[in-house]
DNA sequence: CACAATCTTGGGAGCGCTCCCAGATTGCGG
DNA sequence: CCGCAATCTGGGAGCGCTCCCAAGATTGTG
């Protein structure tokens, strides 16, 4: 029985895979194999290691593992947004959550880079391209991008595996995990619809982001089915104010506005705050459909209808997606689209 | 002049330290001090080198030097919450932009780790104590403990330099940062009381966490100052529905309150929503406080007076403290409190 | 019992870098 | 013109690990 204390095992800084191997006596490589679950070790080899590596509190050392094997267990999260937005967004939580969780038993970390600008249009963007192509991460994740950046691809076509978070602008043949938001928005407009309602109006996303548009795509769809028209579109960004903004505006051109659709809780509770203000009940004047079914849409009066989309799953899937690929699997799917569904409460 | 297609410059993978040597026509040694900024280069060859290493695109490997210099030139976010809460805290938005911005130029990366548990009460913390006191980062920032929780504590003991976020409740030797809860506590009481209050209440935070209980006595020692009763005090989680509840109970139990204190902002904009359904008028029925001034202090009605913490800063002097104990800078404080300040708007 | 096939094991080489030390070069006063 | 310090440069050793290959141990088979 080995036990600490030892000469065998006296030591002074952190150990190392030698010295593990000396107290297990058994060489270097014995300890490595089994340290990697390798096969060709003899079940006595292998529990002394293990009761040697107990004994020191032995740790491998990543650099030294990194530095023959090319890999660095470790993988980036791109934020590319001045932070406060995406880092208040519930929505950014909760695929943050589900990146973490799909993580788990990866022996991965995660290593969080934002892309900012420093106020004088200075990006940090080059500088992080320069990290992320060298090698010191395994893969990426990319969130939130705007327009239609290319730093994704420019990563890609540099060798890293990379996943976009929301599907990009341009055509592009890096792949990404993306909300089914057309579908999302179709059923709104069915929903709506069969609510009986004729003169539906939406506000629309940012008319720059795939978010923005596909759920308008979505939205058209559905009132073209009914025959209804598709006039009665403004676009705001994703606020309160905004929303507000934007109800305003269409009660102003459309005043037979009969519902609407938002593109974000966030965009229908200013909309709500809107119609309210101007003594329109909800949903008898005018109905209000959500999209993300976030914690907004049960905390306001009434409570949302709203379009869920499981964030959660969302980061779950692209992280799903980067270490499937980093493992090398093959016939992957270049885009994933999770699905929406409508939940039905007071609103509408 | 040296051109790619040159035959010294041709190459097949990543180059490295040796290859630009080779093309610079100097030795490893010369160009590692020309990378690491060392003296003792003489200019020409400083030149060479860089234009060297600009031609071959190349990037130190940091895995081989981490491995010779014992540094990892990254730092961990330790946060120890379920990730939900506090991803989709402004707060912690804010807090993470400082930290950001405090890392800016030091060349190091921030890996992210949540402590989570699985649901079956087991958490990653074990690992991820392993991991963090394993030298696989240079230090830690550790924010929204709970409780008393030694994991800091148990990290600076290994020999990790730790900074924690927010005042650890049980005295310990870890340095950290903090707002002056406190004093931003003693200012609301003061303010309330100078605009003629008597009957003051504070929904106070949690109270097993120094946040709930700083500020908490920061308003009791405003209101012995001026001889007024410390009886009303609730305590509430930091939510809407929290503060609402809690500021009913408030009015249950002292019908005539007159102002109250809330620990936060969201906690204040329950009980302005509870104190509106009760027809009392703010600020002239009942005044109200807030603290944080975050985004929503501005967006309720009446606009918040409120206590401002600055938590971009927060996060920065964080960063600075941890950084500043990396490059062994002494006579360092062993904890630092960033200034309150009372922003008075409309609702007192 | 000899020999092949299989399973285990150990040692060497080398990943790309930093750091130390010794050697080469230069400057300058005696 | 030499000596000595100051400045600059190059090569070796080694960080802790993985991976390859060869050698040893064990088992099976004619």
């Amino acid at each position: 029985m080995i036990e600490p204390g030892d000469a065998a095992v006296e030591d002074r800084g952190t150990p190392t895979l030698e010295e593990v191997a000396r107290v297990a006596g058994v060489s270097r490589s014995t300890v490595s194999r089994v340290i990697n679950d390798l096969p060709g070790v003899s079940g006595r080899a292998r529990e002394s290691v293990n009761e040697a590596i107990r004994l020191l509190g032995y740790v491998p050392n990543e650099a030294a593992r990194s530095l023959v094997t090319r890999r660095t267990n470790s993988i980036a999260l791109v934020v590319s947004e001045p932070g406060d937005r995406v880092f208040s967004d519930p929505f950014f939580a909760g695929v943050l959550r589900g990146i973490h969780s799909g993580l788990a038993g990866s022996h991965r970390q995660l290593v969080l880079m934002l892309m900012a600008e420093d106020g004088n249009g200075n990006g940090n963007g080059e500088q992080l391209e320069k990290y992320l192509s060298s090698g010191h991460v395994d893969g990426a994740l990319v969130v939130s991008m705007h327009g239609d950046d290319a730093l994704p691809q420019r990563l890609a076509e540099g060798g890293l595996p990379v996943v976009v978070g929301g599907r990009p602008l341009s055509g592009t043949e890096v792949p990404y995990v993306d909300s089914d938001n057309f579908t999302g928005g179709l059923l709104a407009a069915r929903h709506l619809v069969e609510r009986g309602k004729r003169r539906i109006a939406t506000i629309a996303g940012p008319a720059d982001m795939a978010v923005g548009i596909d759920r308008l795509v979505g939205w058209r769809r559905g009132m073209s089915e009914a025959k209804l028209a598709t006039d009665a579109v403004v676009h705001s960004d994703f606020s309160v104010e905004g929303g507000a903004r934007a109800m305003a505006e269409l009660l102003d051109r459309h005043p037979d506005v009969d519902a609407v659709f938002a593109a974000a809780d966030i965009v229908a509770v200013g909309a709500v705050r809107e119609l309210s203000a101007r003594g329109k009940r909800i949903p008898d004047d005018v109905a209000v459909v959500g999209f993300d079914d976030s914690v907004l849409a049960t905390s306001v009066t009434p409570q949302l209808t709203t379009v869920r989309q499981t964030v959660e799953e969302f980061g779950r899937t692209m992280t799903w997606r980067l270490l499937a690929q980093l493992a090398g699997e093959e016939y992957l799917p270049p885009s994933i689209l999770l699905p929406t569904e409508l939940v039905v409460r007071q609103s509408s």
